[in-house]
DNA sequence: GGGGGATGGTTTGATGTCAAATCAACGGCC
DNA sequence: GGCCGTTGATTTGACATCAAACCATCCCCC
């Protein structure tokens, strides 16, 4: 490793490690990309899932849920809402709040697709042992801060 | 986990293995943002790093080694370019080729820069033990097809 | 009960990103 | 020597993404 770049040992460790992390969710988030139905991008599919699974949410909820700004989120449900797929509707006691959930078409949409991408992710995971998947679960949630959890995941 | 997805072993594994994949990388991506100086993008950092540590490359092997398609790479490189970071030279033998080069100011730039982005990500990476960033590296290998290689880690 | 700060959402401007269409240049083949 | 397929780069259109500015609403506190 490393003609190019000369470092300390821990260097070189923590760099093969990172650029390997990243190529890993690089390769992983574009597979899943083509498992997606044409139009469908990630970000999508996650605020879907996350209703599906959790119910209706507010959207900052929702952009917590998914670790992206509220701007963003605005954009999200802009797009689903346009697709039919969610609906926004305005608390009533504090108008502030707008409540995301999904239309019965959108429900319908991210039922019969969840189990899909589910299949294909873990297809995907097979190439580790169970050990291993055990392992990088538990290395990468060192990494990662640990703020809010997937709904699946989510008690 | 799990009150919100029922699945079979496997799969709970895997989604569990995938989400906090996923999580890991963009915790670690945006601290990295954080080191950067104002107005400089991960991509631009890594397209820097690439000229820098591999010598003046094609667009299109600038593309390949930072897993990006030919339309980004176009926009990437006009914004360094703009910045006076990266010169376009056109190849004489063949003139569909577009050599990207670091000018002085870029190589100054960047030679200074990637030393403090290193420790950085060192130091973030020293939460893992030694074992665990071997362990780490080999198994996202493995989830990772194993593309190109980063700069410093290419021979 | 009105002012002012806090909070949720939207907008804006810049960048990244891709796929697909297009443009430019090369090179083989007849 | 010219047509045509291939290949590198650019453009275009749609979406993602953030930070920062902005708007609307609420609520605390005097």
């Amino acid at each position: 490793m490393g003609t190019h770049h000369q470092g300390t040992k821990p260097e070189v460790l923590a760099l093969d490690a990172y650029i390997k992390l990243m190529r890993a969710a690089d390769s992983v988030t574009s597979r899943a990309h083509l498992v997606l139905p044409e139009g469908l991008t990630l970000t999508q599919f996650a605020a879907l899932e996350a209703l599906f699974h959790l119910g209706p949410l507010y959207q900052s909820e929702l952009a917590t849920k998914l670790l992206k700004s509220g701007g963003n989120l605005t954009l999200v449900v802009d797009n689903l809402e346009r697709d039919g797929l969610v609906l926004r509707t305005r608390d009533a006691a504090d108008r502030r709040f707008i409540k995301v959930d999904l239309t019965p078409k959108g429900r319908r949409f991210i039922g019969a697709l969840f189990p899909k991408i589910a299949a294909s992710l873990t297809h995907e995971f097979a190439v580790l042992s169970p050990r291993d998947q055990l392992a990088l679960a538990r290395i990468c949630k060192r990494l990662g801060v640990g703020r809010s959890r997937p709904a699946y995941a989510t008690a």
